[in-house]
DNA sequence: GTCTATAGATTGATAGAC
DNA sequence: GTCTATCAATCTATAGAC
């Protein structure tokens, strides 16, 4: 954190601990402390908290968009091409893969994922609303792609079935910073998954579910 | 809430604040506020607000997991008994619809649905390792029955496999109360969606999940 | 831009009268 | 068991010197 400017290290502090404790059980002087800046730094440069947790989401998740939207609309247009329905498995590919390598590409990156694994979940408003707020467009162009590529399935079921598929990838990377309870076998298998052999996983059973007849 | 004596007052105040705003976002006097008691009440009836806490949780959940083992144990010995595995769809169902249909037996019910649903993510420990504590020896029973039903599957994939499911149950009974933006066609598809075929979606969703090449 | 100091509000918990 | 009153700690946010 050394060479790094006041408000990148408030940014990276404040990542830290809305990931690990949440948006209310984190305070200015948790964030500060850490980011070796003084209190009042953070109402200079953000205006409020909640300011400064909407820098954070946006920070990660705008570039981490533009790049899945990008994957969506190249599998859309070659399914178009070819004059084919596009196939489940390359859209959720498209949607899934660049989260779990931003993941892998370093220890900061795993408290923003443990963050947005969390985001749809998150007890008051302030932290849900800001994440859809950013999502929602993105999630649009899924459903509507999803749906040519399961033209036979009724609405609601693609709904449901895409609601569902939210709620693992999300749980999945919200877990994979947390531990168990006892000495169990389990634990270790998270540890020891590989990032690639975790997206295959969630992938067949992700689409799996998704095609199911 | 009239005929009701105080502490069982604390606990559905408690399960209402707790399930709509989280834990931390919660504060006492908002909970005694609605029970319509005294603030002292609380300490006097409970010992703290994270004693509380647990007994909002063991209330619902300790009978609602003595169905559910009753059912999985019921699922394994009809198995044994015709000397074959046990089918994943019943041993899905035999943990997933007690949950789902407590959820439709009335207006306080859903206030803990919901609140469970979002144990998992919580983003303090203090929820999360509370749940999780009432939890564990079922969900490992659930284990061992799944590995029955799936003799050939690695046990990693499995257990990443149930991570899916989990995450895909808790969502799916999380977003069972909140809203979404704009006025899109999907949000009136939420609350037409029947109990049962809810849980049937659910039930056919993960099981192909699972039951995955 | 960074600091100290503090305002102003809210919190969980408790003491003690009744 | 229920009440009032209050403590001690915490919080976000800001004012003002440098």
């Amino acid at each position: 954190m050394a060479g790094l400017d006041t408000k990148e290290r408030i940014l990276n502090a404040a990542e830290h601990f809305f990931a690990r404790d949440g948006f209310h059980n984190t305070s200015l002087r948790m964030i500060t402390g850490r980011a070796k800046v003084n209190l009042a730094a953070v109402n200079y440069h953000f205006g409020s908290k909640e300011a400064l947790l909407k820098e954070v989401f946006e920070r990660r998740l705008i570039p981490l968009n533009k790049i899945r939207r990008e994957n969506l609309e190249r599998v859309r247009d070659d399914a178009r091409k070819k004059g084919c329905k596009p196939n489940v498995r390359d859209v959720m590919h498209a949607f899934i893969e660049p989260t779990f390598h931003f993941m892998a590409s370093g220890p900061e990156a795993k408290d923003f994922i443990a963050l947005i694994g969390r985001a749809l979940s998150e007890p008051d408003d302030t932290v849900r609303n800001i994440f859809i707020h950013i999502m929602w467009s993105l999630f649009i162009l899924l459903v509507e792609i999803l749906a040519d590529a399961l033209p036979e399935l009724p609405k609601n079921v693609l709904f449901w079935r895409l609601q569902f598929s939210m709620g693992a990838m999300a749980h999945t990377l919200h877990i994979s910073q947390k531990s168990f309870p006892e000495h169990h076998a389990f634990m270790n298998i998270i540890s020891e998954t590989e990032i690639d052999s975790l997206i295959e996983m969630i992938l067949k059973y992700i689409t799996s579910g998704l095609e199911a007849s």
